[in-house]
DNA sequence: GGAAGATAAGTGTATATACGCATAATTCAA
DNA sequence: TTGAATTATGCGTATATACACTTATCTTCC
């Protein structure tokens, strides 16, 4: 019989390192972990971007996205550049090797998708990624 | 309009953290944030528990339970003592300061509960639980 | 043009997460 | 009974997360 937790916010935490460590394993054999890939693959896609704004689309802290960087920064997978437009601001690229980098993972990363469907259900898979998206759209300030 | 993750993981990473500083900011008042609420909560009810048991039982790795042991045990809110029935085991409790910190706790952790059903809808609240425990049943190895 | 306010980012600190390795104690089998 | 396998835990290391504070730059308004 299935217990589901009281606490909404437990819950969330528990599946997530679960899932977490699913998907690290996954991508362990091309040296990402998941965070890591979610941020190159984003970062290919939205081109040269400040650090902000780059934060708001991961909805991640500005601050948890600077130190998360830089182990990627110092492994050459991106560059972090002056924004000729606003001396303020930084730009995020990637540079060759991280392309490189994120092509060989994309493979694992699909791999491991694809096993979350035939393990969880690809309907109950898609159920759960809307519901996540309508939370993370909930403004709960 | 929603736009849902590609990535599974992705989506319940972002909305672990959207829903984590929530809990953590409602939490504040009495100086926990919600993992360590689920641990004195957790904690009080199973009585006096072995580290790999308690881990098992919060779906955390067991080195990370101990870290994160680590402060709660500093301020006094429980206490790490000998098992009499295995010298490699050492047993968990709540200190009386640890209760009382938890009673303290609980009122906000049940508005924050009550903020959250109420923005997020207590139909998909519910829906979100039961997804989320049959996920972290679902073997991924 | 210059002061005031707003904005972009970095730093210090604290906690969270988990892998690999090491140690100590228990259990089990020959 | 003792040596091997198992089990419970700790520690070193690396990354993840975010708050409070600071610095540098930009914008705005007079």
């Amino acid at each position: 019989m299935l217990r589901t937790d009281r606490c909404s916010c437990h819950g969330l935490r528990k599946a997530t390192r679960h899932l977490t460590q699913f998907y690290d394993q996954r991508l362990a054999p091309v040296g990402l972990n998941i965070g890591q890939y979610a941020l190159l693959a984003h970062l290919a896609a939205r081109g040269p971007i400040g650090i902000g704004a780059f934060a708001a689309t991961m909805a991640m802290d500005r601050t948890t996205l600077g130190r998360n960087l830089q182990p990627l920064e110092r492994d050459g997978l991106l560059a972090i550049g002056p924004d000729p437009a606003d001396r303020r601001s930084r730009l995020l690229a990637l540079t060759p090797e991280g392309e490189a980098r994120l092509a060989a993972a994309r493979p694992l990363w699909r791999a491991a998708q694809e096993d979350l469907d035939a393990r969880f259900g690809p309907e109950r898979t898609q159920a759960l990624r809307v519901m996540l998206a309508e939370l993370l759209a909930t403004d709960l300030a």
